[in-house]
DNA sequence: TCAATCCGTATC
DNA sequence: ATACGGATTGAC
């Protein structure tokens, strides 16, 4: 029997067909009536089969020209998908070209049936300190959002509820989780949500002490990856039942479940964690674009440099630049220099023990003896093969152009990175020798040698499975792959940023952003020249990214890295959308689209011709064989309309039951 | 003329 | 996967 009120149940079923993705309706049976309420998971007959669902809304009437069936059953009262969130995720589907359910199943945790019927959800922690709410919040390291231009504006517009959007570029040594807190604190204490989103777990953890110090440890929830299901699950039903209305987390909080948004920030949006290897592949900037302006709320995009994306985001008037005066950057920045091509000489010298150029190894030395660590950054191990002679160690280089030489492939000779002429007689410049190898210098490697150098000075490694968050206010090397720099205690003194040639010869597109990014998260965490702050990169001065780091420019960086890809025609100054299969299906798909004035086709080319981004390939056939890609490029404001065609070309192949072997992507990453 | 069967398509 | 509708076929 039907229910007697809304007996019609909008429902989005657990489908990531294209041709599917819409919602269905269903008739409520009089006795779930009462359970099934908009945001509530349910199970439908569908086709035949039983799916999962999620109930959209209950309505009087049904358009469906055909019988109805009924719930199946309603899993449970709890409603666990909340409009605001329903909305966003058919937003982010839209705007990836990929389908409603794929995005719930990154927005929404598994239920945790013990967990949903625990009380201690719903309890309510009082053993918070009593912090009155207006309390000043202590500025142990002297800044706040009133040493930029129009910081202190965002704050007040996130506090009187003004749907702002700023691009902010942190200041070096800035406490950025603090700032972010700060935003946080400001909406709930008018009482409104906040949604926060960090790269990483050392950084949400960062973030989680900084909440701690300006809300009750019942005002917020972290959402960290590496929860287990039951607490992963307890946090986000504590968010949508309301009870608590800041969320801080890596990328999956974008969808945290928060009401009443007042803000919206994410830190450090060049990192690529953000970037969901998931279909539909939601970045975490674009997720909270959306849901700045469906909610509408505040967005800050922070870091320490600049993305292209959010540079063009300020270019375009979109988002307002929240930057430091130049003066206040320059007293916050330390001393950088950069040092390449100085090797010391003379095999004894314990400088050219440690790979260091005598620049770095005064600067670590200076520092060691101000009584602070030096932080050493080297490359992600097997990020990049970077060779060197065998004999002497130093960077194989290219004897045209003085690139960085990297192996072509299995059995192909030395190939310039920069200006691809092949080395097929290798002579090292400095030593003669004519063998080298292939070094990943790794973390490990790098700290022996630099504890042979600055003997008796303690060594910390920050990489891999062991990150350390902070290093104590002592003389010590602290050696650190990107991104997993401890902070100190009281800041380095200095900061080496090893094999910087290598870190920029990276063929990528991205290459010199990335660089620059993670330079600057790295020189940032050093104290300030007038404090005798040092960073020393290995790399050359003439170098453009080099200029930006010493100028400590961000934002001058990312504008020319945006008007580079403006000129090669690449995103952001362009959307884009990748079709990769065999290809005869490929040309079919390509023939059958219809693309936005401005649209071009570039390509098929057949990924055999393209190179293999890691050149770790042992024998084995690779399965690119008979695989052809395009790529589809529009002007900026035909993005809708590409995600539209690229949807309808996804939804005409899965209602053909064609193979489902054509992979659609919107904002592809291969071109990185 | 009508039922049994096939095939394509939608999936409430 | 399954269910349905329309088309097709073959027997009366």
């Amino acid at each position: 029997m039907p229910a007697a009120v809304l007996p019609i149940a909008r429902v989005a079923v657990d489908v990531s067909l294209a041709h599917l993705d819409r919602a269905f309706d269903y008739q409520v049976a009089a006795s779930d009536s009462e359970a099934a309420q908009p945001g509530t998971r349910v199970r439908v007959r569908f086709a035949g089969r039983l799916l999962d669902g999620y109930v959209l809304e209950r309505v009087a009437t049904s358009y469906h020209e055909g019988r109805l069936g009924f719930l199946e059953r309603v899993v449970s009262p709890e409603p666990v998908l909340t409009t605001e969130v329903a909305a966003l995720a058919r937003a982010v589907a839209d705007r990836y070209a990929g389908s409603m359910a794929d995005v719930l199943r990154l927005a929404i945790p598994p239920r945790h049936a013990r967990t949903e019927a625990s009380a201690e959800v719903v309890e309510i922690h009082d053993d918070t300190g009593d912090r009155p709410p207006d309390a000043e919040v202590a500025e142990p390291d002297g800044t706040s959002w009133q040493s930029y231009r129009s910081g202190a504006a965002f704050l007040t517009a996130v506090r009187n509820g003004r749907p702002a959007r700023a691009v902010w570029q942190a200041l070096p040594g800035e406490n950025w989780p603090l700032r972010l807190a700060e935003l946080a604190a400001t909406a709930a204490r008018v009482g409104r949500g906040a949604v926060l989103v960090v790269p990483d777990a050392k950084d949400l953890q960062r973030l989680d002490a900084a909440l701690a110090g300006v809300l009750p440890a019942d005002g917020y929830v972290t959402l960290a990856a590496d929860l287990g299901p039951a607490e992963r699950y307890r946090r986000y039903l504590r968010l949508s039942r309301g009870l608590v209305k800041v969320a801080a987390g890596t990328r999956a909080a974008a969808f945290a479940p928060v009401t009443d948004l007042a803000v919206v920030a994410v830190f450090d949006d060049g990192d690529d964690l953000l970037s969901e290897p998931r279909a539909p592949y939601p970045h975490t900037r674009e997720v909270l674009m959306l849901r700045s302006s469906a909610a509408p709320c505040a967005l800050l995009i922070g870091g320490h440099s600049r993305t292209a994306e959010s540079e063009l985001l300020v270019q375009s008037g979109w988002a307002k630049p929240i930057v430091a005066d130049r003066t206040v950057v320059r007293a916050a920045a330390p001393h950088i220099e950069a040092a390449g091509d100085e090797y010391a000489m003379g095999a004894d010298s314990a400088a050219a023990a440690a790979r260091l150029s005598p620049a770095a190894f005064a600067a670590a030395r200076a520092a060691l003896q101000s009584g602070r660590p030096v932080l050493v950054q080297v490359p992600r191990r097997g990020y990049l093969p970077a060779l060197s002679c065998a004999s002497c160690r130093r960077p194989v280089r290219c004897r045209h152009c003085s690139g960085p030489l990297a192996l072509g492939g299995p059995r192909r000779p030395l190939t310039c990175r920069w200006c691809g002429v092949a080395e097929t007689h290798f002579n090292c410049a400095a030593c003669g020798s004519l063998e080298y190898r292939t070094t990943v210098v790794g973390a490990r490697r790098t700290a022996e040698e630099l504890g042979r150098a600055f003997p008796g000075v303690p060594v910390i490694i920050s990489a891999g499975d062991t990150v350390r968050t902070v290093v104590p206010a002592e003389p010590a090397l602290v050696v650190a792959t990107p991104g997993a720099e401890p902070l100190a205690q009281d800041g380095y003194g200095a900061a080496l940023l090893l094999d910087g040639y290598a870190l920029l010869g990276r063929a990528s597109l991205g290459a010199a952003q990335e660089a620059l990014r993670r330079w600057m998260a790295a020189a940032a965490l050093v104290v300030p020249a007038t404090a005798g702050g040092r960073v020393v990169v290995g790399s050359d001065t003439s170098l453009p990214t080099v200029q930006a780091l010493i100028r400590w420019d961000p934002a001058g960086h990312a504008a020319l890295e945006l008007a580079g890809r403006q000129e090669l025609g690449f995103p952001p100054a362009v959307a884009m959308a990748s079709i990769q299969g065999p290809e005869a299906e490929v040309g079919a798909a390509v023939g059958s689209l219809q693309l936005p004035v401005g649209g071009q086709i570039l390509g098929p080319v057949s990924l055999d011709d393209l190179p293999s981004p890691s050149g770790s390939r042992g024998g084995a056939a690779p399965p690119t064989a008979g695989i052809a890609r395009v790529l589809l490029r529009v002007p900026p404001t035909g993005r809708r309309q590409l995600a539209v065609e690229v949807k309808r070309l996804a939804s005409a192949r899965s209602a053909r039951k064609d193979e489902q072997n054509l992979r659609l992507r919107i904002d592809p990453v291969e071109l990185f």
